[in-house]
DNA sequence: TAGATTTAGACAATAATTGACAAGAACTAA
DNA sequence: TTAGTTCTTGTCAATTATTGTCTAAATCTA
């Protein structure tokens, strides 16, 4: 499950209205349907508060958030898996 | 290897100035040197031009490079590796 | 249709990145 | 040492990217 899709799924679950997360977010529903849709990307201090906003884990938010920072870095690459291993390789190495 | 290393012990090995790599690369040695030590990243076309400059494989280069964008991503997160992990399994899903 | 919600477009404000310059530091050779 | 060369550092304007907000249009709902 992609971000975007997850915070609007979660929404309408909760029965929130674009302009109800808006104001828990303190922006406005242009933003909030931006983000929802994939427009526009969050950011981290708009992740927090989705989290709480939208009662979703925010681990699990944020690991979503900077996983497709990463997927947009390196999508439409030849490259792109074979970069990411070596990313992961990195911080397995440093991680000790 | 970081990149910064290979582009420095690369240049070492071939007994090149800092100017005659910038000029290569249509730019000065300022740059080329904070390229160097890590204080600056090189464009995309830059690292074409390195590549060819410095006798690098072009792929090589560029996966390092890559890879270190992923990296600046996700560098001190608690939850880099995972982020990480979940990108590389998006990126599998689509190849396919 | 009226009223509400959501979406799209535009644009200024802000932030990040880049290239370039100049001056200083470090090194080398005589 | 000193002169000449190479490398490094700091700064800053220019470019580029991102962000927030406004307005209006589209879509939905009763």
């Amino acid at each position: 499950m992609i971000l975007s899709e997850l915070l609007k799924s979660k929404r309408e679950t909760k029965n929130l209205l674009l302009r109800e997360v808006a104001s828990m977010i303190d922006t406005d529903t242009a933003l909030i349907s931006k983000i929802e849709k994939g427009d526009r990307k969050p950011t981290r201090e708009q992740i927090d508060k989705l989290a709480i906003a939208l009662d979703i884990e925010h681990s699990k938010l944020l690991k979503l958030w900077l996983s497709e920072k990463v997927y947009e870095d390196v999508k439409g690459e030849d490259l792109a898996i074979e970069a990411v291993k070596l990313t992961l390789k990195r911080l397995k190495t440093e991680q000790e």
